[in-house]
DNA sequence: GTCGAGCCGGCCGATTTCCGCCAGACTGTC
DNA sequence: GACAGTCTGGCGGAAATCGGCCGGCTCGAC
């Protein structure tokens, strides 16, 4: 009741990896969902319009998207609208300093933000991240190198950091 | 998250009883709401639209509410979408058949219900009572008479009661 | 390797607390 | 005796609070 909850628009767009489901406020980009998270009830909020975009966020977000499948960015500039709790808002803030191409553990990223011991806590912040890729929570694997869990499926998490580093690699030899 | 929050409009007026807000949904009127009430953060929802009256709710009950003050009118004729629980929703709707000059005690209304005991249930339903004087919580004052308590602050509850005994023995008169 | 214990934040259900009450009993007056 | 005040126990629902439980973890010991 006393959460304001503002209007809402959403676009579907075609990646490498699934269609995905971007969801934007009139602050900033506040979701990007992955097909099977979409089969449920949406987490988000209610969407009420399907086709507007008054303040530009889709379609940016969906352009700064394409040029990041395609290997041209490797960097984000979007407004983020992002609800969570304190923890979890850190925790994301957290995610968006690790830069392309590179990995840390959930004991890394829970030292970065001031514990070793909240691992298992920045665990399961980073699973409820709303905005998958530009928030790259993908970027977090196990202490001993397993990849443990995403929120998009295991093989996506994989597909992305194989598609970092290649990117990457080529960045380097050119 | 998954509760829809519709767009809400609202609107202030003026009466003998101080300013009030007035906010509506696409549904109908969601609140009435004292002075004193929209001092905190308002408890009813976000209002996205400080002017719009799309189904004409606000100006509806705008012209029946200068007509109550005025003594021209004894009943409300609007779209009600209050929000509440089960019990709070069967409490208010007791309250709408309580005709206007005319009193009842918790415990009565309580009895209506189904259950004397609940008077005290009955109490605190409508004190949440979200659309003051359209929905006439005011008419229900304690076994022995005293007000106990209001809302919209206890003098409101007595100025609101005279009136209508004013209005009623004018009508009675004529 | 894999097992177990320890860690922290969020969630959910259970419990507690808080009230815009009321009937009945108990006083003390006249 | 009547009667008006006062007190008390018990009531029902909702909000606040509390306490387990469960994770996208880790480290140390086998």
């Amino acid at each position: 009741m006393s959460t304001p909850t503002p209007t809402l628009y959403a676009r579907v767009v075609d990646s490498p990896v699934g269609s995905l489901t971007l969801v934007a406020s009139d602050n900033g980009l506040r979701a990007l969902l992955w097909k099977r998270e979409t089969d449920g009830p949406v987490r988000v909020g209610p969407v009420d319009s399907e086709h507007d975009d008054p303040n530009g966020v889709l379609a940016a977000t969906a352009s700064q998207l394409e040029d990041y499948f395609t290997g041209t960015r490797t960097e984000f500039d979007l407004p983020l609208d992002a609800v969570g709790s304190d923890f979890q808002r850190a925790a994301w803030k957290a995610l968006c300093t690790i830069p392309f191409g590179e990995t840390v553990s959930y004991g890394e990223q829970a030292r970065r933000l001031g514990d070793h011991r909240k691992a298992r806590a920045v665990g399961a912040a980073n699973g409820r991240n709303p905005i998958s890729i530009i928030v790259p929570c993908h970027r977090v694997i196990g202490s001993n190198g397993s990849l443990t869990g995403f929120g998009g499926g295991i093989e996506n998490k994989a597909w992305l950091l194989d598609h970092e580093r290649r990117v990457w690699a080529a960045t380097l030899s050119s």
